[in-house]
Parts: C-alpha cells; structure tokens; sequence
RNA sequence: GCACCGAUGGCGAAGUGGCUAACGCGCUGGUCUGCAAAACCAGUAUUCAUGGGUUCAAAUCCCAUUCGGUGCUCCA
C-alpha cells in the first residue's frame, strides 16, 4: 500500500503523513465562517482536502476527520445587526447553503463537524488553562489576551521574527490595553447589543483563534497528525493556535500542516472590486456544470497557485465528457474474450503511475495525465479489436480507483443546476440564469426521447433533411446526439 | 517599504541538472459516417518571461531586470 508523502509547512519538507499513537489518521481542516455563500477560492481548498482524505483512504488507512464552522465572529455580528436577526438565525442559512455545495462539489462529510457556538466551555478552559500559567491575561475591559512574550517558539509555522512583525501591528480600539501590541485576543468582552456569553471567565465571545484550538483538541486530543487549510491561515491563525494549544497542554499540537494555495481569475487575483468574484452558485446559473468546477479546480495540485478561468471550465467539461464516454465503452462495450498482454502492461503502469502521483505530495495533474494516456491506449485498442473482456474488467478498475479520489464520471449535473435554478427562483435571482441554460433544462428527457425516436424514423426513410432538423434543433438547445454502431445516444451538453 | 512564491505551446498545466519538454483542451488534415458526433491516426513549443553567469550538460543552479501573487492587517 502506497504511503502518502505530503509537505509539511512546520518543518519546509516532503514528509511521509502517517498516523501516530492511534490506528486513524486524525486531522483537522479549518472550515467556513458562515456569513455568505461560498466562493471558488473557498472550495479549492476544500476540495483538496477532500482529495487528501479520499487519497488517504485509498491508500489503506482510516481517518477522524474534523472540520470546524465559524458560527459567531464580527462579520456575522454585523451583518446579523443589519438585517435584525439574530446570529444563530443568520448563520443558519449560509451553513446550510454550504452544506449544499460541499454535496453538489461531491465533497465527503468529515466524521466531525463542529460548531463554534456550541464548544464555548471547551474554549472557555482552555483560556482558564493558559491563565493559570500567567500566558493569558484580563485586560479592564475584561477581554483576555494572549502573552507572546511568553511563547519562545512563536513563529515557528511560518518562519518569522517576532522582532520583524512588530511593525505591522494591528491598530486597535483594545491595543492601549494590551500589554505589548503583538498580543492576540483570546475572548472578547461583551460590546452593547453583542452576542455574548456568560462564563467563568466573564461575559464575551471568543477570539478568532481559540475555537480551533479546543475544537480540534476536543476531537483529536492534544496531539494528532494533521491540521489544513488556505495559505493565508498560515499567519496570524495558525501560528496563534500552535501557540494557545501548546503552551496550554505542554504538547505539540498537530504534527503536519498543509497550506492550499491561492487561485487567480482570469490571471487576476479574485476580488469584489476586480468584478471577478465567483460563487459556485454564480457558475452552476451560468450553466458551468459542478463536475467541471470540481474537476478544474482538483487540475492544478494544492501547492501551486492555479489560474481559474472560464475556458478551463469548458476545457474541463469537454475532458469529463471524453471520461465518461470512455466509461461507458469499456463498461458496455462487447469485446472478445481473454486478455491482451499489451493492454494489460500499459493499465498496470497507468495504475502505478497513477498511485505514485498522488503518494507524490498528491500531484494530481500528473494523475490526470496517468488516466488520459489509458484512456488513449484503450480506446485505439478497442478500435482495433484487441482489447480483450479480461482487459476491459482491468482497465474499470483503475478508472474505479481514480473516481473515487477525483469523482466526476458519475453524472449528476442536470440535477445539480435544477437544484440551483430552483435556488435562484426562491431568492429572486433567476435572472442571472444563462437563458440556453433554461431552455435546455426546459426539455425533459422523455421529450428528448421522443425527437430523438422521430429523427431515428426519418433517417431510416432517408429524409435526411428532417433527421438533421431535429438534430440541429437539440444540439440549439444544448442536447448532442450521437449515432453509433450499438444505437442512438444523447447527452447533455 | 520589508519578506516569501511564481513566470513553460493558442489556452490550462506537469516536469526542477542529462532520453525526441508529459497530459488535457483547442486548431489543421485524414479514417469512419448519408452528413455529423464519438473514437482513432498524423500535425501543431529546436524551446521553457528578459539579460548575464556556472557546468561537458540548464526549463531545471546563481545574479539582475520586468510582470503576477501572497504575508506583514479581515481573507480559502
């Protein structure tokens, strides 16, 4: 079984990720803070973290998998106040709308889901903990802070020096309080008309930082193997919660941690104000199919920066079109009895070079690459005639084992952007539907049938003028039909 | 401003000292087809941002420049 050999951003090295003390392999992925829908920088990272858990039990092992959901932070209380509702009520929408597109993006559930608002008592000790060692103080207004002064190893994630980060510091309503200007707030006093909480510490709300910190000590213990998220965590957030975690429990806190980098829109960085700011619920109406964002986005490996593009879109769903149709043959085709040798050398390489990409710091183009050269191979042997029924059970295998990391030959697309259509008509955004999208949708498959049926009775009289009528009238509309040897096919575009 | 990362064909992208620079998409020609589609075959970067340098050998190492990104402040 093929260990998995993954950058860890702790020690600037390609380490193997193995588990360590327990038989799962327990880690910890910083989730979203429900206060808007998300977008596609947002699920780069986290459909790399559903690679890497995918890849991680394809490779043999079993995994406890925590993934948080910020539920109380300041944009939510303000957007909350905004619209006069309180937070839980606000926060309950964008979660379950979250939710959605992790299953549209066909993400796995992480094993533990936790929610900030419900772990206050655990964070609450932890504060407790680091003030009976005098790291954690009370300022007046009765926020608590974190003592950097008190951590030696402060920095340690992404390489800085304390001396070297003091000039950017934060400027702060609280910063006369703090005792020197680095220090990070553990827990935040109560504010009028805040949602706060009563607790042994006082009344507030917590710190940015400290909920990771208990949520995965909670379910993983003090130590555990591996912790992830977007680059930009990598500071102040992760650096403040090794910092809180380790000086509370004296252990090192997660042993790994892998950074997901940045991606870039149409070569520019993603932005509001750029006018190119995308959810996945902007792509899904303008007719993207959510296997082709899944598919794109996983492309170009977690450690590059990606640029995501709407002709990658296309690209992407004209590579899927070429696997599923590939899927298909081998799965339907009839081909002769007994096994090719040469076919069956060249899927056992494709399935070694395929396994040791993704062992490989989980380089998914080269994956991908891997799975295109057998499509290649079998295909002109299929057209051939020499590939053979035991090369054909072969070869399903390994697209078997490449679906289920990368899990796109599966169609569920047409319902996916129902669903989206369904979602834009409740909010009243259906105008930002693509109109082919709506015509094309318009069509049920039964109807398709039925012209489809017709064309097939016009060719067989050979009024070729009426069969290419309907054809052309379909292909408006987005439906492609396809005459082959075994029959007539349609699909969706 | 300081620190770090990146720049590979029409587009996306792998490769990080040594076989003809993967793979996908696109495009051109061919096979098949009533015509298409799918699939296959052939072609599509003498060259890896630019300028220097190291080496028998560089896309890969070093220096400089230009451009893009990230962190230093909320951010996946």
């Amino acid at each position: 079984m093929a260990t998995l050999q993954l950058f860890n951003t702790l020690s600037g090295k390609v380490e193997p990720l193995t588990p360590v003390g327990t038989p799962d392999l327990r880690m910890y992925c910083c989730g979203p803070t429900v206060y808007n829908y998300g977008h596609i920088g947002n699920f780069r990272t986290f459909l790399h973290v559903d690679l890497l858990r995918r890849v991680l039990l394809q490779f043999g092992l079993t995994v406890q998998h925590v993934m948080n959901i910020t539920d109380v932070d300041d944009k939510i209380i303000r957007n909350a106040t905004a619209a006069n509702i309180p937070i839980n009520q606000y926060t309950a929408k964008y979660e379950q709308a979250f939710f959605e597109d992790l299953t549209a993006l066909n993400i796995q559930l992480p094993e533990h889901i936790a929610r900030a608002t419900e772990c206050i008592p655990e964070m609450v000790a932890l504060i407790q903990q680091l003030a009976a060692k005098d790291i954690a103080y009370r300022t007046e207004d009765g926020s608590w802070y974190f003592r950097l002064a008190r951590d030696p190893e402060y920095g340690k994630l992404s390489k800085k020096d304390l001396e070297n980060i003091t000039d950017g510091a934060r400027v702060d309503l609280d910063e006369y309080e703090k005792d020197a200007a680095r220090d990070f707030a553990l827990w935040k006093a109560t504010k009028p008309g805040e949602t706060s909480w009563e607790t042994p510490i006082g009344p507030g709300r917590p710190g940015w930082h400290i909920e990771c910190s208990a949520m995965a000590t909670k379910f993983l213990g003090q130590s555990f193997d591996l912790h992830a998220g977007g680059e930009d965590l990598m500071f102040p957030h992760h650096e403040n919660e090794i910092a809180q975690s380790e000086c509370a429990s004296g252990h090192p806190f997660a042993r790994h941690w892998m950074h997901v980098r940045f991606l870039l829109v149409e070569g520019r960085k993603m932005s509001k104000s750029e006018g190119n700011f995308y959810t996945l619920r902007d792509l899904l109406l303008k007719g993207y199919r959510a296997s082709a964002i899944r598919f794109l986005l996983l492309s170009v490996p977690y450690c590059n920066q990606m640029n995501f593009t709407f002709d990658g879109l296309t690209e992407s769903t004209n590579a899927i079109d070429r696997l599923r149709t590939f899927a298909k043959r081998i799965k339907t085709g009839t081909f002769p009895q007994g096994r090719d040798e040469s076919i069956a050398a060249a899927t056992i390489k494709a399935e070694h070079d395929y396994t040791a990409a993704l062992a490989n710091d989980l380089n998914t183009a080269e994956a991908r690459a891997a799975i295109f050269d057998l499509v290649r191979a079998a295909n002109t042997a299929a057209d051939h005639g020499t590939l053979h029924t035991e090369n054909a059970a072969e070869i399903l295998r390994v697209l078997t084992l490449f679906d289920a990391v990368f899990a796109v030959l599966e169609d569920h697309d047409a319902d996916l952007t129902r669903a989206a259509l369904a979602w834009a008509e409740r909010e009243g955004r259906l105008d930002q539907a693509a109109p082919e999208l709506l015509a094309t949708l318009a069509l049920s498959d039964a109807d398709i049938d039925a012209l489809v049926a017709e064309r097939t009775q016009a060719k067989k009289t050979r009024n070729f003028a009426r069969a290419d009528a309907i054809r052309n009238d379909l292909l408006a509309k987005g439906i492609l039909i396809e005459d082959s040897k075994d029959g007539v096919r349609w699909k969706r575009k």
